[in-house]
DNA sequence: ATTAGATTCTAACCTTGTTTAGAAAATGAA
DNA sequence: TTCATTTTCTAAACAAGGTTAGAATCTAAT
């Protein structure tokens, strides 16, 4: 217990984290009440009972997932935007943190996945918990709209907030049709995407 | 029995249609696996019991909300586009098809909703038995993109698949955020919605 | 008022799910 | 090997859910 207690925390950790990869993937399978703690068990080898060795309730479980897919999802979303220099417009910007927002939703599908689909479908205790990260995380695209508003390189006939969220909407919904073998590599998926959402998808010109 | 067996089967039907009207709102709110029947009838003044008279299972319950959202979204699409005449251009044909789209959605938000939010994570016989409406009403949209392609309406370098993909994602989450009280009138939010897609949100002529 | 049919309720059955406590097994240091 | 600690299992408690059969109630026509 003092050589290496390192190995120790880590075996420990890692069983840790096998489990709530376990229930990552069924949560955005089956949803959060479709799964049983039986079949996170039987993913992991293990008797349902033992997964009260590693977390204290099913809620418990699935905040952890939660948690874990919104660190996820901003901190590449803020990975992205790092990599910019000073004078990037409002076109690299929302380039940027699309690509970091696609990047880590399809990179960990199960996690972000089970927090998109359970999305408002959690006893209300878990859903609390979470609010804060969220909204946190939400912050950061209505100040980067504003700022795109206050440097005019959005058109002013359209509304931001409408914008946010459709961009939003788009984004999230990839989760549910990727396909990691099939599809396009998702940095190029991702630059489409801001494509279609900074030009439209009509020829210049063009409105018929 | 006989004057007026139309007043019986309305009484009939009323029920039932209450019971399905109970059920989508739940199955919206709080998922397919997350819905008691003895919510759904407590929700109508029942006994969980009493529903079976009217439905013979929960999966036929769901079955039917699944149905009748997939129908209430293409008939309203058909009939936007129906309005149009012969010469309308693919963007008159895109705006009317996504105002079909948005009306339908948050007119009927405990309908679509539910079809939405449980997409993936519903019993495979369930799953299965609405994939054929889905399918078809799918297709529609992809023919609407292939005749704007060889039209030549669309840009070369949009990914047609990605764009329907986009577009499906930005409405259908609308019906996790749309409140409508609070909101702009559906027509307006639809209108919004196709002009992002069709032109996305740069000024003019901007790259910054 | 009676009666047949429609509708709902009651009460149980059976399964499944979450959770707990204590026994058993595994692990690794001494 | 022995021992203390960590980890997992077993078995049961307890609640809740879907479903069913038969009784009870309601409705409307005669």
């Amino acid at each position: 217990m003092s050589a290496n207690m390192q190995s120790m925390q880590t075996k420990r950790e890692k069983t840790h984290r096998m489990v709530l990869d376990a229930a990552a993937k069924l949560f955005s399978e089956q949803g959060y009440h479709g799964t049983s703690l039986k079949s996170i068990a039987e993913a992991v080898n293990m008797q349902a009972g033992s997964l009260y060795y590693h977390f204290s309730s099913k809620d418990q479980l699935m905040q952890d997932v939660l948690n874990k897919s919104i660190y996820i999802i901003y901190s590449t979303v803020k990975t992205e935007m790092n990599k910019l220099d000073e004078a990037a417009s409002f076109s690299d910007k929302l380039k940027a943190a699309i690509r970091g927002h696609m990047i880590a939703i399809l990179t960990y599908a199960d996690y972000t996945s089970a927090s998109i689909r359970n999305y408002g479908q959690l006893p209300d205790a878990v859903h609390y918990a979470s609010q804060p990260a969220r909204d946190e995380y939400e912050q950061f695209w209505r100040e980067l709209f504003e700022q795109a508003e206050i440097a005019g390189a959005i058109r002013a006939d359209v509304d931001k907030h409408l914008l946010r969220l459709s961009i939003f909407g788009s984004m999230n919904w990839s989760s549910v049709w990727f396909n990691a073998q099939q599809n396009t590599p998702v940095e190029a998926l991702a630059a489409a995407q801001a494509d279609i959402f900074l030009h439209g998808c009509l020829k210049q010109g063009q409105n018929r």
